[in-house]
DNA sequence: GCCGGCTCTTGATGCAGCTCAACGGCGATT
DNA sequence: AATCGCCGTTGAGCTGCATCAAGAGCCGGC
């Protein structure tokens, strides 16, 4: 099994629905996928939306939380910074993952939009009150929150054991599989991400992340098109690097 | 704040409870607490107790998730295996902790005790029809899940960013934590994990992790007590290491 | 008591990835 | 079109941890 599947496996369970959100207009993937029209009305009546640019914070580490945030376009980054200033990329969301959901009044890491997008927020008491009225919300909560635990427990695996070209390509793959998930067409995916950003994440430096995908494009695994476009051409390769089955290890 | 705070934040929140679960005899801490007397009865009557030795294993990876379980003496690890054979443990349970709660229908992960010990389990289809009646065990299971997914970030931020000495630091301040927490009188704690274990806990090898505790060692910050015993000279010392605040970084 | 196995410790050596540094490409601003 | 700042690439050297190896302490079995 590919060691990064659960994180398909969460986004996939977030992927059936084809309902509208109402205030937001998108076709909503994350929060309102299993609900009955009825609480698609509730929700939609005390939800916002709201539009961001590239780098914009969605909130910050240690920020009250208010909100629970679904991002509907777009891709973020979520992120979290040591006392001594050592910063740390904990993951990445896209159009139709949930944000910012904790019990904690407080949020634990800080989320920012790499692209433009639009995020759409609801009040963590609102929230609540929802869950009072519909059980079957709150068992959705809990299942996307388990399946990203699972995901977590894959990233811890990668970060205490895989080589660095193990790790990018790992991480690659998922990217893509994330994009085609969300009904991406074509060879060509995005990677709004820098290098910076990918280093931060895979627990490497950006030069480390940069020589790993320059080896992958000399070996013919991958093409870059322009600074934002990745094609996988032998993503076999890539899986078979990126799944953590190096042969006499 | 300490990185792995939130690992004391989860625990903290499953030990207020002076419920006792009633078919296990044991102070309930996790499953039980918070709920009331028809609940107890309920989950009592549907719950086994077994007691295990040190090594027997709790559920192995891939097994059909039928049962969750509740730790209510001893300690234990949670291991998953790359498909080459490497290992990492995930994480460490102590009594009062659940494990193996999933929607998945197997576990992603094994858990094997680390010394003798007894668990508590419940089939997963009974604590659904628990949920249905009492909303508020569900809410329980998703606050819990929730704390987890932040301790698992700690992790990731500790396996990616902390030097060698800096996680091993951090990882006997929790492990001394998570001990109190649970009552424990006295300088001297139980240090059941291997050298291998922690390695592979932590990234490291166990020669690393036997490295950075002489080193401790030879810094008078900490004494070892026959093989398995503990104690912290110089707290104060190894939370500065393990906080991720290293001056100049 | 003696032996075999396991864990821990310590030393020597090698290498993957970090650090430091230089440079080229590209978009934004004016 | 020129300039600036950011991002990416590549090279050279260094270092922290892995690897390999040897030996010591401890425990259970006989």
């Amino acid at each position: 099994m590919h060691p990064l599947d659960t994180t398909r496996a969460l986004m996939e369970g977030t992927g059936s629905g084809a309902d509208i959100c109402l205030r937001c207009g998108s076709r909503s993937i994350g929060l309102c996928a299993p609900l009955d029209a009825g609480m698609l009305d509730d929700m939609a009546g005390d939800s916002e939306r709201h539009a961001l640019d590239a780098r914009d914070a969605i909130f910050h580490q240690g920020d009250t939380a208010r909100f629970v945030y679904t991002l509907t376009e777009g891709m973020a980054r979520l992120t979290r910074v040591l006392p001594d200033g050592r910063q740390a990329v904990i993951g990445f969301r896209f159009a139709g993952d949930t944000l910012g959901f904790t019990p904690a009044t407080e949020h634990a890491f800080g989320a920012e939009m790499l692209t433009r997008g639009t995020i759409c927020r609801i009040e963590r008491r609102r929230l609540d009150t929802l869950f009072r009225r519909y059980p079957l919300l709150e068992r959705r909560f809990l299942d996307l929150c388990v399946r990203e635990l699972a995901a977590s427990q894959d990233h811890i695996l990668a970060l205490g054991r895989f080589s660095a070209e193990e790790r990018v390509a790992a991480f690659l793959v998922s990217l893509a599989e994330a994009q085609e998930r969300r009904n991406h067409a074509g060879p060509v995916f995005d990677l709004p991400a820098t290098r910076a950003d990918i280093g931060e994440f895979l627990g490497l430096t950006l030069e480390t992340v940069s020589r790993a995908i320059s080896a992958f494009r000399r070996r013919g695994w991958i093409r870059l098109h322009g600074h934002n476009g990745l094609e996988l051409v032998d993503r076999a390769a890539l899986i078979g690097l990126g799944s953590g089955d190096r042969p006499g290890a």
